[in-house]
DNA sequence: TCTGGGGTCCTAGGACCC
DNA sequence: TCTGGGGTCCTAGGACCC
C-alpha cells in the first residue's frame, strides 16, 4: 500500500499559521512579481478563483476587503514542509517526497490494519506539531492513492484519511472521479478522451488494454494499469536533478544590455551555486530571454542559446561567463525583455569531472573552485554577501514586485524577534 | 498598468551508419 | 518512369507534474 500525504491549501496554511486571523476568510497567494493565484483557501475556490487567475483580475476583492492576498514567501513554506516531512520521515519505513506539499510513503512491512490508524494519527500530528493540515489517500498504487486523497480532502467525514482497499471501492471511487483529474491526465489527454466518449476514470479502464495503448500509448498505459491497481509507476527519482534552471519575469520590461546583463549573471550565480549544493557540475549552459507575450502590440523574440563547456563545472565564474557569453549571442536591442533565464544541463558529479590531457589549468580551476567554496559559506545566510561583479548590486527584493510578503517567520532571527 | 517557476519523461523525425 | 532495408543516436517539442 501506498499512502500519499497532500497538504490541503499549503501555501495558504503556511501563512495562516503564523496570521491565525486568516482561518476562515477568502485567502490567496500569489506567484512571484505578484503575478497570479497559486494557492487558494477553500473560501477562495468556493467563490470561483481559479489557480492561475491574474492577480489584476482580483484585485477590486482585495481592495473592497473580500479578499486577502498574501505574495509568495518561499522561504517559509520550504521550513515549514521540511518540518512536515521529517514528521512523516520518523513514523513509516520510507518516504519519497513528490513535491514541496506531497510525499508518498511506503506501507511495506505495516499490518494492513494498522495502516489507516497510522494515518489518521499523522494528520493529527501534523496539525499539532507544524499547523499544518493534511489529506492522505491509500491504496495499492501511487495513482489510486491520488484519488483517494481528493475524496479524504473533499468530504470531511473521512476525517483526513480515505482508503481504497477493495475492488468495490476501487470501482465506486474511479465513477465519481472525471478523468481529467486522475493523476497523468492532462488538459490534452482529457480533451482527447473526451472525444472518446470516456468521461470517468471507471469509462478509461474499462477500454481494453489494445485500444488503450493504440490511442494513448505508454504513458496512457501506465495509468490505465494503476487505475487497475497494477503498479507501474515506477520508485522514486534519482536524487540527482538532470537539469538545473533560474529563471525570472521582471516587474518592468528591460531593453537595457547592461540591466539585462547583471540579471542574468545573477541567475548563472544563483545556477552555478544549485550545483555546489547537490554536487554536480555542468557541462552546458544555457540561456533565454522572453519578451512580454501579453502585449499583442509589440513585436515579440524568445530566442535561446547553449553553450558547450570544454570541461564540466560549477564555479560561479565558470557558469556565469558562459551565460553572458551567451547573452551576447542572442540579444538584440530592439526589443523590451520580460522574463529571462538560466539552465545548467548535462549534470555529471563533480568529483567524477573528466579533465583532458593536455593544455588545461588545472591550477585555475582549483582557485576558482576555492572561491566558489569561499562564496557559499560567506553566502550560506541567503544574503549575497559576496557576489561577482557582473552581478547586480543590492538585494533581489528590490526588483521583484511583492506587496503582501509575510516574514520569515520560522527561518528569519529578525523576524522571529518582531512576532515576540 | 497588471499574466510564475521549476522539473521529468516520451516520441517523432532527422542524421548518420552499414 | 524506375531509386533498399535496417539499425542507432540525438534533439526538439510536447505532454505531464507540482
Amino acid at each position: 500500500m501506498y499512502a500519499l500525504v497532500d497538504c490541503n491549501n499549503f501555501f495558504v496554511s503556511c501563512e495562516r499559521v503564523f496570521r491565525p486571523q486568516l482561518e476562515g476568510k477568502a485567502v490567496v497567494v500569489l506567484s512571484n512579481n505578484d503575478g497570479c493565484v497559486v494557492a487558494r483557501s477553500n473560501e477562495s475556490k468556493a467563490m470561483g478563483i481559479k489557480m492561475g487567475t491574474p492577480f489584476y483580475q482580483v484585485k477590486d476583492m482585495v481592495k473592497a476587503g473580500r479578499l486577502i492576498a498574501c505574495s509568495s514567501n518561499y522561504t517559509l513554506y520550504g521550513d515549514l514542509s521540511s518540518r512536515v516531512m521529517s514528521i512523516l520521515a520518523d513514523t513509516v519505513p520510507k518516504i519519497e517526497i513528490y513535491s514541496i506539499d506531497e510525499a508518498f510513503l511506503c506501507m511495506d512491512g505495516i499490518p494492513p490494519d494498522r495502516i489507516r490508524e497510522i494515518c489518521a494519527g499523522l494528520v493529527k500530528r501534523v496539525r499539532k506539531w507544524v499547523g499544518i493540515p493534511v489529506s492522505i489517500g491509500i491504496a495499492p498504487t501511487k495513482t489510486l492513492a491520488k484519488i483517494a486523497s481528493h475524496f479524504a480532502k473533499r468530504y470531511p467525514g473521512y476525517k483526513g484519511v480515505c482508503q481504497i482497499d477493495d475492488d468495490e471501492k476501487r470501482l465506486k471511487a474511479l465513477s465519481l472521479t472525471p478523468v481529467r483529474e486522475v493523476w497523468g491526465i492532462g488538459r490534452r489527454l482529457a480533451v482527447k478522451m473526451e472525444d472518446c466518449g470516456i468521461r470517468t476514470a471507471l469509462d478509461y479502464v474499462g477500454r481494453p488494454p489494445e485500444w488503450v495503448k493504440e490511442h494513448f500509448m505508454l504513458h496512457g498505459m501506465k495509468t490505465w494499469m494503476e487505475l487497475n491497481g497494477r503498479v507501474s509507476v515506477e520508485e522514486e527519482r534519482p536524487e540527482k536533478r538532470k537539469s538545473i534552471c533560474t529563471s525570472r519575469s521582471f516587474a518592468e520590461m528591460i531593453a537595457d544590455r547592461a540591466e539585462l546583463a547583471s540579471r542574468v549573471a545573477d541567475f548563472a550565480a544563483k545556477c552555478a551555486a544549485k550545483l555546489r549544493e547537490e554536487g554536480s557540475a555542468a557541462q552546458q549552459v544555457t540561456v533565454f530571454l522572453y519578451t512580454n507575450r501579453f502585449r499583442n502590440d509589440l513585436p515579440q523574440y524568445f530566442p535561446t542559446v547553449s553553450i558547450r563547456l570544454p570541461v564540466a563545472a560549477n564555479s560561479t565564474q565558470e557558469i556565469l561567463s558562459s551565460a553572458l557569453k551567451g547573452l551576447d549571442l542572442i540579444y538584440r536591442p530592439e526589443y523590451l525583455y520580460k522574463k529571462a533565464g538560466v539552465m545548467v544541463e548535462d549534470l555529471v558529479d563533480a568529483d567524477a569531472v573528466q579533465l583532458p590531457i593536455f593544455d588545461y589549468d588545472l591550477g585555475l580551476r582549483h582557485r576558482r573552485d576555492r572561491i566558489s567554496e569561499v562564496m557559499d559559506r560567506l553566502n550560506s545566510s541567503g544574503h549575497n554577501v559576496v557576489r561577482l561583479a557582473a552581478q547586480r548590486t543590492g538585494d533581489y527584493t528590490d526588483v521583484v514586485r511583492s506587496g503582501f510578503r509575510s516574514r520569515r517567520y520560522s527561518t528569519s532571527l529578525d523576524d522571529i524577534i518582531e512576532v515576540k
